[in-house]
DNA sequence: CGCAGATAGATGCATATGCATTTATGTAGA
DNA sequence: TCTACATAAATGCATATGCATCTATCTGCG
């Protein structure tokens, strides 16, 4: 974007190809699980968190903090799933402040139906254009800058 | 995200760290170029892009496909720019349904503000966790997936 | 020419997001 | 205990985004 150099000279080449695959790959998941007429993929990324910590449940800031969401952003999708019917909030006993997630059956069964189409949206966006080994290379690369 | 095995078994961890790594990166820049005053990160993108299009101007429509905007985001994009009194948008003259985008002189100045406090984002974000060499692998890999 | 698309760009309306603040509860120290 | 501060979550308000549609112009074909 710019010609002068900087002290790594390829960190601007990472930083719009990083840009751009992320964007493209997303859109195109998206678009597929919208196209099979299921929810968007952060409401996956919530229901799976909230299923792998049964039979507990997750606290909303455990959530925030696996998810990366912003707290107020986190409290509206939260709003949203259980609109749905996705999840139940209920009270902490622990801390009246909190409230503990879980998901109901309807949850439990999106979030599967979800995942054979999210997942074959995932290996056309990335699986088929890379090897094996240079997947494993990328991902490793990749855990670097995360 | 899920145990069941997928024809690339790597594809869902480059997946899932791309997009961490690129939200990461992209609040810090975002960050500190509000903390510094600065527009946001996609009036630079089309600055720039309208920037090296001088003196021709650029269309918008050409912009489109270079930022790879919805092209409602842009036409709004490209509205608040404007009213910023960075660019301007003037008829074209071959075509009237189309319009031509040209910087202002505080355009200009703003994109040239901007470009050291978002080169050094870069930099720290991306550039200080990567070799040189790590960096310019990475930056083959993902030009497969954009 | 006259009309059927196609294309460039804008916009109304619903939904989502960012930011700051609020409410409620918890914790620690004088 | 009372007070000050910290934390969990929600929300009012402004702004941004997605989607569908609209207007205006262009292009090609009978």
């Amino acid at each position: 974007m710019h010609s002068k150099s900087a002290p790594n000279p390829h960190a601007e080449t990472v930083w719009t190809r990083l840009v751009r695959a992320s964007t493209r790959v997303q859109a195109e998941i998206e678009a597929t699980l919208k196209a099979a007429g299921l929810p968007p993929l952060d409401w996956y990324d919530a229901l799976w968190e909230i299923e792998k910590a049964a039979p507990d449940g997750l606290r909303q800031f455990a959530l925030q903090e696996r998810l990366l969401l912003p707290q107020y952003g986190l409290s509206r999708l939260i709003g949203r799933i259980a609109e749905a019917g996705l999840i139940t909030r209920t009270p902490c006993p622990e801390d009246g402040r909190g409230q503990i997630l879980a998901l109901t059956e309807a949850g439990a069964a999106a979030r599967k139906a979800m995942w054979p189409v999210y997942a074959a949206a995932m290996e056309q966006a990335i699986g088929t254009r890379l090897t094996g080994d240079d997947a494993r290379r990328l991902a490793d690369m990749l855990a670097r800058l995360v």
